[in-house]
DNA sequence: GCTGTGACTTCGA
DNA sequence: CTCGAAGCCACAG
């Protein structure tokens, strides 16, 4: 049972919070998981951010591996991310596959 | 109801 | 390898 794109929002920030400790995804990987290539939307509305307390959007990275933007700062991603267990380089994730999570 | 925008992705030089 | 431009979809005004 697949709802369509008016519960895009809503899966978006369920598929994060599926995130595990520890773990990082892509925006490409959520858009696919839903079904849609919006990975700018995906961005956006998660941008919005409207419970970044309950959203672990710090997990979430670009799919080359390099951080990608945060309403704090990508300094203050970076630093989440380290003390989630995850190494960084010059504000890329090392071995990100490595962290990577699958729906 | 249409236009603009973006925490991205991908191809080309 | 690095830099630049175009494309893409959903949300907000």
């Amino acid at each position: 049972m697949i709802k369509s794109s008016p519960n895009f929002r809503e899966q978006c920030y369920d598929l994060l919070l599926k995130i595990p400790h520890g773990k990082v995804t892509t925006y490409k990987e959520i858009a696919k998981a839903l079904g849609s290539k919006a990975w700018r939307t995906v961005g956006s509305v998660i941008a919005l951010n409207p419970n970044l307390i309950n959203v672990p959007c710090h997990r979430v990275i670009k799919s080359n591996g390099q951080i990608g933007n945060y309403v704090l700062g990508t300094d203050r991603k970076a630093e989440l991310l380290r003390k989630e267990g995850i190494p960084l380089a010059n504000g890329k994730v090392v071995n990100f596959e490595q962290y990577f999570h699958r729906f």
